[in-house]
DNA sequence: ACCGGGATGTTCT
DNA sequence: GAACATCCCGGTG
């Protein structure tokens, strides 16, 4: 088990997302491996929540990397963010989906419409369901080791770690879903035959 | 299997 | 007032 640090997130999400594939996502003993990501620029990035300019919402991706942005959408679903890049660059991972490692039976409790285990962490408001990640989670240091994780968020300890599992040498690639804005850049890898991602391609 | 629609409320125009 | 980085359920084939 290895930290992930700082550095790895201070650069361009784009560079970031395909290399967080296979890295473990954690949160009070509910871990899962990253299996589906898509990357967020930013300015130049007319999907970006941060496109239009810094806004309550969005203050956290325009803050240092190495910390989770989480948002509210459809009135009912929160999605979690790695925020990436230096400090005012304003992008981010959304993390889509997780296979799930450990504490697979509070996972199953905290989603039990889910009638099989793949459909636990099989989309990006799915796995903060299972995880319990909430809005209270918005700002929290998720770099492993940093001796400040849960800083800015009042949640609790989210981490990345790295398990020596490389990033899958040949991810598949795809446009972004679910965007009107923006739609038109391959901006989501997953790792291929994965059957916790929330859609193959 | 696939498709269509409803839930639900924050954010920004 | 419209849009929204979604999910679930109930229809039909």
């Amino acid at each position: 088990m290895q930290p992930v640090d700082r550095e790895f997130f201070r650069r361009d999400s784009r560079v970031v997302a395909p290399e967080l594939l296979n890295k473990l996502l954690t949160r009070h003993g509910r871990t899962g491996r990253i299996v589906e990501v898509e990357a967020y620029a930013g300015f130049e990035d007319a999907g970006s929540h941060a496109y239009r300019g810094q806004t309550e919402r969005t203050t956290v991706m325009f803050g240092p990397p190495g910390h989770l942005y989480v948002y509210f959408i459809y009135g009912m679903h929160w999605c979690a963010n790695a925020v990436c890049g230096d400090d005012g660059h304003a992008s981010a991972i959304l993390i889509r989906a997780l296979a799930p490692t450990a504490g697979l039976d509070a996972m199953r409790r905290a989603r039990a419409k889910a009638r099989r285990d793949r459909d636990l962490c099989s989309g990006p408001a799915k796995l903060c369901q299972a995880l319990g990640i909430t809005g209270q989670d918005n700002g929290c240091d998720i770099v492993a080791g940093s001796g400040l994780t849960g800083n800015g968020g009042t949640g609790g300890n989210i981490q990345i770690f790295d398990d020596g599992t490389p990033p899958p040498a040949e991810p598949g690639q795809g446009t972004r879903i679910g965007l009107s804005a923006g739609a038109e850049h391959p901006w989501r890898w997953i790792v291929p035959d994965d059957p916790n991602v929330s859609r193959p391609d």
